[in-house]
DNA sequence: CCCTAAAGTTTCATAGAGTGAAACTTGGTT
DNA sequence: AACCAAGTTTCACTCTATGAAACTTTAGGG
């Protein structure tokens, strides 16, 4: 029972694990879930069992393989505090949207990963919602560089020294740059993540002066040039300090 | 192990018990928990740290207190399928709230509930956020009327038969106005659920003419008079209509 | 239409995992 | 300081979760 740490019991996690390859993949059997979580059919038999009585999965009756159930909506609605960015945070994203005509998105981070937990897109009336809710890594973009640039001395460092980083991270680049951004206020990437896109980002801290969230705003890299999105930065350091007042 | 029909991992369910009391308050101390489930303190202990380890809650830093963590967000992100009627319906839910000037709602059934799975207000720009993912009763109030009527007859049969239902619950006088629901193709419900509220609801089916879900058009009963909604009603059965097409 | 393969379901003996009582620690209040 | 409540850790015992194997259902091919 003896782990890393804390004690913890080892049936719940692997139907917590079960759970989480939905973020993966939509629908499964169950015999690919055995296989992708390495446990045995009846043992996930068993557990989707369970996890289908209290609703977190339904069985799709078309076509017999296990879906995320409404309980999960439950959840998420109801995690949404007084206190949740994504929602606060709506109005001054769009905001900031109809101002430069640009994506914005709003991240989280959730130890060395962060997660894209709003956004308001620049073309389309109704916001894309596929890509709310997905994980990024934490070493590329500049959502990510204002993640770890603005975060507490001892976080920081923490999150360098994170051995789980791919050898093309360059620690002591990253580190050297990281002044300049703390000066600036905000960060830029040009085609860091994905090909073509650029994007800048700026801080959002809570009233007591913590990091919370990195407010971004990203396009095609030919529309969004250094040169251009050096102009915008103020606009998004703005909109990211009203929305860090906004919260709690 | 054994109990009524599948067998189950105990550990298991306990955990989703666990989860699930965060859908009636936000933020929990353990002893809280503890008592809320009926499990011991020690025990309630080492779940909360297995759904932490996971992601699933976090420990509010200030308050001590555990919340819902990212993870939850992250799967209701990954539900929102191509087929996911919350989404898909948006647009033409604003559209209908646009026509009408009232709120429009989208309701699903699960077991002998509905649930609130989209929403957009009458007044406010933004929609509401928190009664979004509501549990509601599925013997009162138009769309629950709906969400039985134009169920296939098994279910709808097995639905009238729950047992659940409280001795307010008139079965004998549902079952001779859903004849008349299903002639009309919606339903009315007048300060049946909440004081001074009134709702016409249609039936939303899916392409293989399967029920999928309700939506309503809901207010205040001095506006909603039951001439006013009929005379809406015919709208309300186009949206739903449309809003089935796009659907799967 | 039958045969075979794959996927899903149930059964069951066993070990080891989960459990709760109790002891211990921490932090805040009178 | 002493007290109390909340949270954490330990540990022996038992019952629960487990996976192998047998069995059932479904799907596809000859």
């Amino acid at each position: 029972m003896a782990e890393d740490g804390k004690s913890t019991v080892r049936a719940v996690e692997r139907a917590l694990d079960i759970l989480l390859c939905f973020t993966k993949k939509k629908e499964w059997a169950m015999t690919e879930l055995a296989d992708s979580v390495g446990l045995h059919k009846s043992t996930v038999h068993r557990m989707l069992a369970t996890l289908e009585e209290r609703g977190f999965i339904v069985r799709d009756a078309a076509s017999d393989r296990y879906k995320l159930g409404l309980r999960i909506w439950e959840l998420s609605a109801n995690m949404s505090g007084a206190d949740d960015p994504a929602v606060i945070g709506l109005p001054e994203m769009e905001r900031l949207r109809d101002m430069l005509g640009e994506t914005v998105s709003l991240y989280l981070r959730d130890g060395n990963e962060r997660i894209r937990i709003q956004a308001v897109q620049s073309i389309q009336a109704i916001r894309r919602v596929a890509p709310i809710g997905v994980r990024l890594p934490l070493y590329v973009g500049a959502s990510s560089k204002v993640l770890i640039a603005f975060e507490e001395a001892a976080k920081r460092e923490e999150l360098l020294q994170d051995a789980s980083w791919p050898p093309s991270f360059d620690r002591q680049q990253f580190q050297e740059q990281m002044a300049e951004w703390q000066r600036l206020g905000y960060a830029m990437s040009v085609e860091e993540r994905e090909q073509g896109a650029a994007a800048v980002a700026a801080p959002v801290f809570s009233r007591t002066g913590k990091l919370v969230a990195a407010l971004s705003v990203s396009g095609p890299a030919n529309r969004l040039t250094p040169e251009i999105m050096r102009s915008q930065a103020p606009a998004v350091i703005e909109a990211a300090r009203r929305l860090g007042v906004m919260l709690k």
